[in-house]
RNA sequence: GGAGGAGUGGCCGAGCGGCCGAAGGCGGCGGUCUUGAAAACCGUUGUGCGCAAGCACCGGGGGUUCGAAUCCCUCCUCCUCCGCCA
């Protein structure tokens, strides 16, 4: 709580959306129309994320309803201010005073009515922006337990030694210091030293590396973005409490992810059917405050408020999504089976899902020490959610209606749950470490770590 | 940080407080002409909400007014000059 830079001051409830020639005109993220059309199919999916979405349906639907109402009374007047307005400029004298003062009456009236309108249109988008996005029909209903492993790839190594935790091989190769950085910062953060931050700099330069060979466009982002940007992705309001802001009125977001700012690079804009699939990968530090996961995973570097990631982003259209998630999932997997670690990959159920997501492929790294397969990479297709949202559209062909883009992410992978896993996986009897074949091009050829450093 | 200037449709660029969703040009699309193409000419060409009538949108927000792209305030962005510093 004290991490969260700025958390006296309330920011908006809602973010200032732009208005008129945008679609939506506010934030809503669920296509309101099915709102109307399909009120019951609709909370049926909310009740698959979690009972409480499902009962704020009620509250979605009547702001949606009352807001319509009063918009279109607000329309009708305007319509009629206008056209009596403009009989104005041919009248003179007592007859224009006369129509001056009836129009006053109006203008009094559209001045109330649009402060009504004004509200409901905040309040039925604040409402909007809690519900998530609809889970594809062809997943698991219910929670983590309901989750499906759809493979088991490459095997556990078996040791003839006890596997030690990635903390303690970090710590005697001298490559990781908790202390130093507590010091610091606190808890929750990490120094890597000598071969330890290059061996992090190798590992996401090398998928980096691999990525650019697949078609991702490499980009350097910000890392601080404005509300809207969070607002876009589905970051903010839901996961407000989870990030770190600026002390301002108008403050900085410290972006959790490069998902944020990577689908926000094509934020308002409509693409032409051509240019899809847009891909970036991007290589940025994430910040989370980790609010409410006290006393989970403590020690080591699995749950840290800063930590490198290297995330996948593909913008395409609604035919392709589906197709394209498999893709990028792929393109994950590559990276785990280049270096050679034991993985699961997981079909997450409907309540275990991310807020903007449709469908989500975990992927699960084997931990020797732990014994089990914990996430490294979450790849998800979150369909014309955040497009909504973020305004980004593409056109099929020239005179035809815009439509909103599809959108997905992936980690490709989490950096510092990569080093983790290669410091368990690839632990020796002796201390030393094994350096994967894939990484050693970016360690000058060393094969191995030991105390003393690098080795051929 | 100081002093000026500017933000209009895909782009360029007009726009007296009412007849402006906005002239004109370019680009795009369709057509006429042509063996074909170019040129020329004609037409068409923003986005969102709404079943529709219609309403909204001229950087964002607010104000004045019966009525604002046009006037006022404020914020943001960009350009020029000066200062300062990676």
């Amino acid at each position: 709580m004290a991490l969260v830079y700025n958390p006296s001051r309330p920011v908006p409830a809602v973010s200032r959306a732009p208005r008129g020639a945008l679609p939506s005109q506010g934030g809503t993220m669920i296509d309101p129309r099915l709102i109307t059309e399909k009120p019951e199919w609709v909370t049926a999916q909310m009740e698959r994320r979690g009972p409480a979405y499902a009962a704020a349906m009620g509250k979605v639907t009547r702001l949606n309803e009352e807001w319509k109402a009063k918009k279109s009374e607000l329309d009708d007047l305007r319509h009629q201010q206008k056209t009596e307005s403009a009989k104005m400029r041919d009248l003179r004298g007592a007859a224009q005073a006369e129509l001056r003062a009836k129009l006053k009456e109006y203008s009094d009236a559209i001045k109330a009515l649009g402060e009504t309108v004004k509200d409901l249109e905040l309040d039925r988008e604040e409402a909007f922006l809690h519900l998530p996005n609809l889970p594809d029909e062809r997943i698991p209903t219910g929670g983590e337990e309901a989750n499906l492993v759809e493979e088991v790839i490459g095997t556990p190594r078996s040791f003839d030694f006890e596997p030690r935790p990635h903390w303690e091989v970090g710590e005697s190769l001298g490559i990781l210091d908790f202390e130093a950085a507590t010091r610091m910062s606190g808890a929750r953060f990490s120094v890597l030293i000598g071969p330890g931050a290059r061996l992090e700099r190798a590992i996401a330069q090398f998928m980096l590396d691999r990525h650019g060979e697949r078609g991702y466009v490499e980009v350097s982002p910000p890392l601080l973005v404005k509300r809207d940007a969070m607002v876009g992705t589905g970051q903010v309001p839901h996961l407000e409490e989870d990030t770190f802001k600026t002390d301002a009125e108008e403050p900085f977001y410290l972006i959790p992810t490069a998902e944020v700012v990577l689908v926000n690079m094509k934020r308002e804009s409509i693409l032409s059917a051509e240019e899809l699939p847009v891909k970036f990968v991007a290589l940025t530090p994430c910040f989370r405050s980790e609010a409410g996961s006290y006393g989970r995973d403590v020690r080591g570097l699995i749950r840290q408020h800063q930590f490198y990631k290297v995330e996948l982003v593909t913008i395409t259209d609604q035919d392709s999504s589906a197709q394209e998630l498999v893709t990028l999932r792929n393109d994950a997997e590559n990276i785990l089976n280049l270096l050679g670690l034991p993985y699961r990959r997981m079909l997450l159920a409907s309540r275990d899902m991310g807020f903007a997501a449709h469908r989500t492929y975990d992927l699960e790294v084997w931990l020797p020490s732990e014994g089990s397969y914990r996430e490294i990479s979450s790849c998800s297709n979150c369909t014309d959610f955040q497009a909504r949202n973020a305004m980004i559209r593409y056109r099929t062909a020239q005179g035809e209606k815009p439509q909103l883009c599809h959108t997905l992410n992936g980690s490709g992978l989490a950096v510092g749950r990569t080093l983790l896993a290669i410091l368990e996986n690839y632990q020796n009897a002796d201390g030393s470490l094994t350096i994967p074949e894939a990484l050693r091009p970016y360690l000058g050829g060393a094969s191995r770590l030991t105390a003393t450093g690098f080795e051929a």
